[in-house]
DNA sequence: ATGCATGAGGT
DNA sequence: CCTCATGCATA
């Protein structure tokens, strides 16, 4: 029966438009080149006594590259891309994904990071391949035939390609006695491979004609695993931590393929319409009020829960909000690319280990 | 493009 | 409570 969640919060039963997806937002969009990214340490629980390793991105690039040496940008300007745009429907949609594979390691150290040099994957084509770094088989098209009819599905069904999280090659203490020296998988990728993906991605989504939405519903549709034009914005900023970035890649890349290739599906764009999702609305923080909460962030960018109620209460807020804040807060500045700019601060101003309280104000 | 929010999984 | 992945709603 569908009976209405007693939801507490407003529920709005408007039906949204079919919006026609303003897809001349995004587009256009010269998105600066972050710079300097000051990520410290990506796992709190290093030690951060005399620095792990050199696995910050640390900044100090010089401005011609963004981040660790630009590769020499690729023209990534494929010729043949037919502004045709049909949506890459598959007609159907598999819904069956395994449960995510979080394998955490045990003991890992921590997931490699972005500046982290890969030993292993030196072989970064200098420059002979544009694209196609991460080759993958697919269904070869024979050609370019003038297919009559519909491409038919790759049938990619059940393969859920699960690449391994991360594993740095760093270091393989012992496995139990299994002997790893094959991985016929993409390795982790770099940071660097990461930042030409997106941007070879988004150049190619433009082109293709595709909205970050659109793009995030075909992965529904293709692979079962519908994102957010959030999301797809924010893989294209990299503004993503390493890991989710590594995740999202692989699927990414198969729908260029995907999109590539089906020039002319007919198919249909279909909607998802079902959002029961509930949420609390959006409370905005004044500019004043997010001043101080800025100013308490430096001093100690992890409040107590009495500190998050004072703090709350003096500016009249919801405690839940004022520990949100803090939260997100602190994700924002695990991301790759700090949306602001970020000055190269050599060092924090306290110290990483020594968890000093913050005093009260 | 982003700000605030939800939720799952971990301590 | 935290982190982390993700997204609705909004600027």
């Amino acid at each position: 029966m569908a009976t209405a969640a007693s939801n507490p919060y407003s529920i709005l039963a408007s039906s949204s438009l079919v919006h026609a997806d303003s897809a001349g937002m995004q587009q256009g969009s010269p998105f600066r080149n972050p710079q300097k990214l000051l990520q410290s340490d990506y796992l709190q629980g290093v030690p951060s006594n005399g620095h792990p390793l050199g696995h910050h991105w640390v900044t100090s690039l010089s401005d011609g590259g963004p981040w660790p040496s630009a590769l020499a940008s690729a023209p990534l300007e494929q010729p043949d891309v037919k502004p045709g745009r049909e949506d890459l429907q598959l007609g159907a949609i598999i819904h069956h994904r395994s449960p995510h594979v979080s394998h955490h390691s045990p003991h890992a150290n921590h997931p490699s990071a972005w500046g982290a040099s890969p030993a292993h994957s030196a072989s970064l084509a200098s420059a002979a391949q544009p694209l196609n770094v991460y080759s993958q088989a697919g269904f070869a098209v024979g050609g370019m035939l003038e297919h009559g009819g519909l491409t038919p599905p790759p049938a990619a069904a059940a393969a859920a390609a699960m690449h391994p999280g991360l594993r740095d090659g760093a270091e393989h203490g012992e496995l139990g006695g299994h002997h790893c020296q094959d991985h016929s998988d993409e390795e982790t990728p770099t940071s660097d491979e990461l930042e030409q993906f997106a941007k070879q991605f988004k150049q190619r989504r433009i082109k293709l004609g595709f909205t970050q939405a659109d793009v995030g519903l075909a992965l529904g549709t293709l692979y079962g695993n519908v994102f957010s034009q959030t999301t797809i914005c924010r893989f294209e900023a990299l503004q993503l931590s390493f890991k989710n970035m590594c995740k999202l890649k692989p699927l990414l890349n198969k729908w260029l393929e995907e999109a590539d290739s089906s020039t002319g599906s007919p198919t249909s764009i279909d909607k998802i319409a079902a959002q029961g999702r509930k949420r609390k609305k959006r409370t905005s923080i004044e500019v004043s009020v997010k001043g101080v909460l800025e100013t308490h962030f430096l001093k100690c960018p992890k409040p107590a829960a009495q500190e998050i109620s004072s703090l709350a209460d003096s500016l009249q807020l919801e405690k839940e909000v004022v520990r949100v804040w803090f939260c997100n807060r602190r994700q924002k500045e695990k991301r790759m690319t700090p949306p602001g700019e970020q000055q190269p601060h050599e060092v924090y101003p306290h110290s990483v280990k020594t968890d000093t309280a913050c005093h009260d104000l």
